[in-house]
DNA sequence: AGCCCACTATTCTAACATGGAATAGATTAC
DNA sequence: GTAATCTATTCCATGTTAGAATAGTGGGCT
């Protein structure tokens, strides 16, 4: 895999309650939702839902739905609930720009829907990139002239420039989605 | 695929001249060449080799060596050639961040490699960036607050770190590389 | 001499990702 | 009435990816 799944969010919204995968897809087409931070296909999400399910970190059960398909409903497991409290409590944040971007983001998603507070969040990510940055500061002195430093430079710059962006994340409203819990 | 491919950087290299897997391999793993830019495993860098012989940008050649494993040595075809061109001079710079991170870069190495003029190239990347960073700003007007609102943010601050890094790339030297081609 | 390690050079394998189409009933639109 | 769209899921073929496996060479150590 490439890294980044929506392993952990899939958790979080089942955390909210239980629902089958057509409901989870919406979180991730609806471009207000989290849309614009995945790009998550139909057969993916049911493949992740499948594999997560041997983990053992949700359980499926068989809905029949008088006139519709029948639905596969997943509730979360003990397991599964530890699971996504490490990763939302215990961010290991890889200060990757793109994992800020996704999974910091998703994070702040999942936290708001579940109504919880969301500081500490932002304080760990900004920690986080704070330290890389220091650590690519370093290692810039200590790069000889050539697509390594400017690749190293580059990296010095986007974090600068996420580390001016993250204080704005707590103060941007987050309307509908409070409540609204389809 | 996952978007980003090393094809293109492959076909430059071997535009310089024909060369088997592993000295290819010695670009993506010396940090002083694409080492920071790319991270491509062993396996995968054949595995592209063998996609581009089936598509015809490239022949191999078995070449039995005296007191070593026999190599296969990749040669650039007419249709590679273009392929790689058409790459360097026509730029799709989708302006995502890891693109520019990635095949930016590459671009410049390659064509520094092959002491070619490189003004041409930041000087589209960056108007390509400057592009994009406009049209940002306009869908973030359109876009509602929230978690798309911040990813749409997050975006602009990156595009504008890009800009302001972008200018230095002419500026830094590029040693070694220069004459040294193994 | 015997052994271990690192380097050159490539292949194999199993798991996972990905895009796309297939299925199939329900509802809405014209 | 039939076409399109929505709900809900599965299946498939192809591709990517990490990691180990292979195999020969040379060097250093004891």
């Amino acid at each position: 895999m490439s890294q980044l799944t929506p392993d952990e969010v899939l958790l979080g919204l089942l955390a909210i309650q239980p629902s089958h995968g057509y409901q989870l897809l919406e979180h991730f087409r609806d471009l207000t939702k989290l849309g614009q931070v995945w790009n998550l296909s139909t057969s993916q999400l049911y493949a992740v839902l499948k594999r997560l399910e041997q983990q053992g970190l949700i359980v499926g059960q068989a809905i029949e739905v008088i006139n519709a398909p029948t639905r596969t409903e997943y509730t979360l497991t003990t397991q599964g609930k530890n699971r996504f409290e490490t990763w939302l409590y215990n961010p290991s944040p890889l200060s990757s720009i793109r994992c800020v971007r996704v999974e910091f983001l998703s994070r702040l998603y999942i936290a708001r829907l579940q109504n919880r507070p969301t500081a500490a969040l932002v304080e760990y990510q900004k920690k986080a990139c704070m330290k890389a940055h220091h650590h690519l500061l370093t290692q810039r002195d200590q790069t000889a002239p050539g697509i390594g430093f400017l690749a190293v430079e580059l990296q010095i710059a986007q974090l600068g420039a996420i580390l001016q962006w993250i204080d704005r994340c707590e103060l941007v409203p987050f309307n509908e989605e409070e409540l609204d819990e389809t």
